[in-house]
DNA sequence: ATTATAAGTGAACACATGTTCACTAAAATA
DNA sequence: TATTTTAGTGAACATGTGTTCACTTATAAT
């Protein structure tokens, strides 16, 4: 065999992917510091590459601080919040019981993506000001996305665009709310976690009764 | 005149009361840098005693750590939110657009209390865990107490004291999420600060709806 | 008046941090 | 094959950090 090199297509490839994958890794060791219970705000730069087992200066190859790092978390996280609807638009909603489904669903993909959320939730209203705004952007496309899926569904008839959008953006804060509370359960107190999905599920129904018999301003 | 001591009543007392004045410095210094965009879990001990001109060893007269410092900020919090309540109570509400009122009451206290609001949104569901469980905490004692007052009122007649405390539990969640966004508006648009407020009004109207047609299960 | 207490000092410590820079070596290009 | 590019290195730096300890000095207790 001859040592040609392996015919790549496009220009830059093995080298590349090198370099996609540790910049994977700084953004994958920054939410596991996080997931322990570390503000994000409060991490440094060489906490986030010891954990990889590579050198501080290396970093400065990817990012050029710890808030451009924050935003490619943050995009990643819109991604990951997207195919959350994916996935449920894909599963088609049994009509009965669709409430206590949904949330269970969520609950698993939350318990999925565990240290995602925990990153989003917890700088979606504290630390630095640029990586909130861009948490809250991606949380009102997702709004947006939801509300798009809801009236192409025809889960709440009758109502404006506008309106949907109100319901939306109810029901996505309370769900992210929600989630701080899911993933600091303790594991295993089965009891407390019937309680509390229990919980979201009745907050939901209060807001879809809401949505029910609303009538449009004007 | 003879040089008597001021016949001070109780034990310690000048003393004592220099101590919580600079206690109470060291706490409202780092509402200060909170206020300034600046996660409380990415906070120095040595920044909070430079910003009130204080050596560093100073602070442990005072607290061990910075997580007891933040843990008396969660209390004082507590305070903060029962003393919104009670504002609200005495000022007795006029039943013509009252949630309306209620919005903008609200709105006024928290730019009154702005540091202290920034601290509790934002570290409700970021940083540290025994931070985050104590506000938890003080939550639900806040809620317990609107529900109360909601129940004594007569505002949602003929539910049950647990549907009433689900009620105000996603009112809460509801206030605390829209007080990032009060927040973090810039000061005199004027036209974006009545488009909040009038979505955050609707969001309540939404859940209040739902209440009024609630059928209590069992 | 004498003694005891304790809030705040100032210096020192061992260590962590962000950033720089010339470097190596593997892969891409020519 | 020879050349250029670049992800990751390792050492050095100035500065920031938490914590300690013997100290001063105003106030409280005796």
């Amino acid at each position: 065999m001859s040592s040609h090199p392996p015919a790549l297509t496009a220009s830059g490839n093995r080298r590349d992917a090198r370099k996609q994958h540790t910049r994977q890794q700084l953004m994958q060791a920054a939410l596991t510091l996080v997931g322990q219970g570390r503000g994000f705000t409060s991490l440094s730069l060489r906490e986030v590459t010891r954990e990889i087992g590579v050198v501080p200066a290396s970093f400065y190859r990817h990012f050029k601080d710890m808030d451009e790092l924050g935003l490619a978390l943050v995009e990643e996280g819109g991604v990951t919040l997207r195919r959350l609807l994916r996935e449920a638009r894909r599963s088609g909603f049994p009509p009965k019981d669709m409430l206590h489904n949904s949330v269970l669903v969520y609950k698993r993909y939350l318990e999925q993506n565990r240290l995602m959320f925990a990153f989003i939730v917890g700088e979606r209203s504290g630390g630095s000001p640029v990586i909130r705004k861009a948490i809250r952007r991606e949380e009102e496309h997702f709004v947006h996305e939801m509300a798009h899926d809801m009236r192409e569904l025809g889960t709440v008839p009758g109502l404006s665009g506008q309106t949907i959008e109100l319901i939306c953006s109810l029901v996505v804060s309370t769900m992210l709310n929600a989630a701080t509370d899911i993933l600091d359960l303790p594991a295993g107190r089965q009891q407390d976690e019937r309680e509390l999905v229990e919980h979201f599920v009745q907050q939901l129904r209060l807001i879809f009764l809401g949505a029910r018999l609303w009538r449009e301003p004007g």
